[in-house]
DNA sequence: GGTTTGACAGTATGTCCATACTGCAATGCT
DNA sequence: AGCATTGCAGTATGGACATACTGTCAAACC
């Protein structure tokens, strides 16, 4: 048998290397050439853990996600809803480009946005991020709330099993709107990150604003 | 002397074709070949008006913002609380990808905001951009509450030539709040603009967001 | 009506790129 | 020890691309 790598490892590397490229040259300037000369490896080697650049793209995609979701994702302990409200500010202030590092994933993320509209691939990973990113939005509004904890979407029910209700059915009013405020919060804190990015709002103010709006979500009722 | 064409109108023709391609394949799929052939014309053409890729891109992405402000720019005409709010919301909705040729502006806007991350001759245009947005929603959202107008921001009261305050005085708090409500209104409806254009929402439901956001926007005092 | 001049089309060229393929070294199994 | 297998560097190839350049035509002005 021949030497083993992590073969993971060697393809997180190597989507660093890509994200890299993505932020300082743009989707249009990766190439297997690029990526592996950021990567400061061989063209062979990226060539190797990669088939095609599409299938580099989609990954360091996907490999977007979940870096996201370990760095800042839901967290199933339950706690008081003074606590569950900081949560949620920081969650929703967590993807603002606010250090280079997170500029750069910002960056990349927008750039996967983009690009999802001619890609199905790419839509796929990025609709099913968005949708997350909600839902835990949902969650931890309701947590702060003090209510019980909202219920999830249709695909989450499905995903645990649980029984569908009838689809003429709708979910509880309060549920409902719960899921409207959570994605507002959400969508208004992906709005200032854009701005933050093209270099027309400053990052403290978004800040600001983003925990404005939160206290405003959590006490109106 | 020789055939004369509006040169404008040509260059026009060309980004639309150019704004296609992006849609259609992205930025990385942008090509003089691609471009004309999307435009119908021959690639010498497309290289006669634009001396350069880049040239191009920069100005499909100008044109884009021109043909935004065009439809639905600042309406001077002062009217009453109750109809600014409705051109508010208007104004906050017309971005949003509810047709299918407005879906193809949202794509190539996103795709325009993700480019000036690396370029910024694009850069300074969608920042600019962004920034009218917001002053345009503050000044709609001023008449919508029925208050005087409100000040401009730093740039366009240099742009006009009027004298600045002392740089540690203060604009009113007012006026404050209004720029900063403005800048939340914009960023929820470019937050949810994203979302549709992954799939990740539906345009309706956007819209009813943004009305309700609106409403709340110009109740609050 | 001739000549100038701009609007193109078409072609040439050098660069870059994706992908395929070759070769070799390292490694662990037997 | 030897062999099979994998990791990966390097190279070859064929195509696409940006850009430069040349040629052609038609209009406008004198």
């Amino acid at each position: 048998m021949p030497k083993i790598v992590d073969h993971e490892q060697r393809r997180g590397e190597i989507a660093l290397a890509l994200w890299q490229v993505i932020h300082e040259q743009g989707i249009d300037g990766v190439s297997f050439r690029a990526v592996a000369e950021a990567a400061g490896v061989s063209i062979g080697r990226v060539q190797h853990y990669f088939t095609s650049k599409d299938e580099l793209v989609v990954f360091g995609c996907r490999a977007m996600v979940s870096a996201a979701e370990q760095d800042h994702g839901p967290d199933p302990s339950p706690r008081g809803p003074a606590r569950a409200r900081d949560e949620l500010a920081d969650f929703l202030c967590a993807p603002l480009p606010l250090t280079e590092g997170l500029r750069v994933g910002s960056s990349v993320w927008a750039t996967y946005l983009a690009k999802s509209v001619s890609h199905p691939g790419v839509a796929a990973v990025v609709a099913e991020a968005m949708q997350g990113r909600v839902e835990v939005t949902a969650t931890l509004l309701a947590a702060a709330r003090g209510t019980q904890e909202v219920r999830g979407t249709r695909e989450a029910r499905e995903a645990r099993g649980d029984e569908q209700p009838a689809p003429d059915v709708e979910v509880a009013p309060e549920t409902a709107r719960v899921q409207s405020t959570a994605l507002a919060l959400v969508s208004l804190s992906e709005g200032l990150s854009s701005r933050i990015l093209a270099g027309a709002l400053d990052a403290d103010e978004a800040g600001a604003l983003i925990r404005d709006a939160v206290d405003r979500a959590v006490h109106t009722d």
